[in-house]
DNA sequence: CTGTTAGCGCATTCAA
DNA sequence: TTGAATGCGCTAACAG
């Protein structure tokens, strides 16, 4: 047992007496293996504890079973739920993955990561990192230079590439349109980094509803922040110095709605009555902020399993060489509605 | 370039009118190769776009450079940053990692995960779950059963395993000390789920700290939560109900004291002059919390990178059949003071 | 300094 | 139904 040897298919094979083809062959379910035969190999492996090594058996088939993920950071809630939903549904359907984190946009590491990848015989590439920022202008080139398949993570649309995205635009609209749908009218917005896809697309769904409904000078009602609380605080003084009007705010994400909610306290503004709220993930502690904060849920555990799924489809049509048209599929956003919003009478 | 054809160790031997071997001494650093050799190998294999198959590598050198990290969920924030901190490091130290989270603690699928991990050739394996609850009493034994060095986070000190560890009862010991030099006496706690070792601990900290001030009645001051916000805000109640006098709160962790806040502020309660409280993990919006949350901070990546650095340490002993003497190495958090927990005059 | 031979553990031809 | 030979891509041990 403490032996060191490891043990091999060879083992397994002499132990019970047959050559090591038909170990293999039970080993992968074959029909063509008599009962007994079977059970005997069955029972010598059972024994031994003897356990197949993957790394020999995907260089033998040409195929790794293996996945490489590289993602941003696991700073943000939507981050880890992406990797929640990639673990499962890739541990369902057979595929392990290798993950690589960028911490900033690191044009560098990219190559670096990637070639990695590579050598690793993943068989797909899942690209959850957010936005296409200057630094990585160049990268959909190197992307598309790889010779295997590509799933992207909330990118915009374009001809051949996969991508599984959350309709973000959806979510702007929504949260626009409930605070409409409140009384509010002058709503700001506080975005996130204007690099990252995801912010744009929150924002565009704030301004095309904005407009639908006839209201304007969108500029003055729109500052950036960077995702985090002290952005958001920042980001309300900022705001109410071009807008002093301002009613309402859609933050871009629950975390700057903390800091709104500091800053308004500071300086007198009552949430919702002076000013009506709306954030966006809806992180877990969101029901118990104070006020409980209307948000819009995005279920970014699933987008990571559509991820995988796509990525499944892809690899075997690239596998058998049939030609796979990449699409894009959305996850859709929903409102949850809480106090933030909801002018108190 | 779009040739499907993988281009390996021989395809540049042969452009480079070299031997495999001699490629092989490239790729590998050594330096028992000829200046204009190398030269001209290196410039085949940018040309080529070369890179070296790992699963072949590893499958003839014996060594996968891969480790295998069992965490659980991705849920809480320590969760998180101990896995960057493992990503990070393990990225430094060359070793690349497979990835499996435990959801609940799934007894079934723990054999199949450590199965896999070892099929897949890991050199080690990072426990990263939680506590040693009930459903897993079994586990140390197939742990120890397992041929390859294994680093456990956040476990009780034993003789034969190697740990690395937050010293969470001086965290607790930290938050209860604060709590009465500000003149508290009364101080509750609401624990974490009672399996999880981080939890006792953490407890253990306050009782210790409270006996040696002289204040007991210990069991009627704690309430047992389950990490989340919702369970904070039952807890407050409930432990109102066993101790009515209670005057401040060491909470387990931040989630669970925006619960204590919610349901303070129903109730009439005021923190910190009522109550006081202090949190645990120092997540981002602790700061932003309201009250902002007197919180002790842990450096949960510093844990991680600890974790690998013993990890790197073992293996090496472990092939070089050396004799290690598994240790538990500790990482101190440390008190982050704000307002919840210092009374206004 | 370089090339030849052998083998890592397994699966995929082929024969028998 | 089973076994023998061969190769996946690479490196280690030996020669020269």
């Amino acid at each position: 047992m403490a032996h060191n040897h490891k043990i091999t298919i060879k083992d397994v094979a002499k132990a019970a007496g047959v050559s090591t083809q038909t170990v293999s062959r039970v080993l992968n379910n074959r029909h063509d293996v008599s009962p007994e035969t079977r059970a005997r190999v069955q029972e010598v492996i059972a024994n031994l504890g003897y356990a197949p090594n993957v790394l020999a058996r995907s260089l033998s088939r040409g195929r790794s079973n293996t996945l490489g993920v590289v993602g941003f950071g696991l700073g943000y809630y939507g981050s880890t739920s992406v990797l929640t939903g990639i673990e499962q549904k890739s541990n369902e359907l057979g595929f392990s993955f290798i993950l690589s984190l960028l911490d900033r946009f690191e044009m560098e590491r990219v190559d670096e990561i990637l070639r990695d990848l590579l050598s690793r015989q993943v068989e797909g590439i899942i690209w959850a990192v957010p936005g296409i920022s200057q630094a990585l202008r160049g990268l959909p080139k190197k992307l598309s230079d790889i010779p295997i398949p590509v799933v992207f993570l909330n990118k915009e649309k374009t001809n051949d590439d996969a991508i599984a995205a959350m309709d973000n635009r959806l979510g702007g609209h929504l949260a626009t349109e409930h605070l409409l749908e409140q009384g509010y009218r002058r709503i700001g917005i506080i975005t996130g980094p204007a690099e990252w896809w995801e912010a744009q697309q929150r924002e565009l769904g704030w301004r095309e509803t904005m407009l639908e409904a006839g209201l304007d000078d969108l500029d003055n009602l729109k500052v950036e922040g960077d995702w985090t609380a002290a952005s958001g605080e920042v980001g309300l003084h900022s705001l109410i110095a071009k807008a002093p009007d301002v009613d309402a705010i859609f933050v871009s994400n629950d975390q700057m709605s903390l800091g709104v909610f500091q800053a308004a306290r500071r300086i007198g503004m009552e949430v919702p009555n002076d000013l009506g709220i709306v954030g966006f993930d809806d992180i877990p502690e969101a029901a118990y902020f104070y006020p409980s904060l209307t948000t819009v849920r995005q279920n970014a555990k699933k987008l990571g399993a559509i991820a995988v799924e796509q990525m499944a489809k892809f690899i075997q049509a690239h596998q058998n060489n049939e030609d796979f048209k990449p699409d894009i599929s959305w996850v859709k956003p929903s409102l949850v509605v809480r106090k933030s919003s909801i002018q108190e009478s």
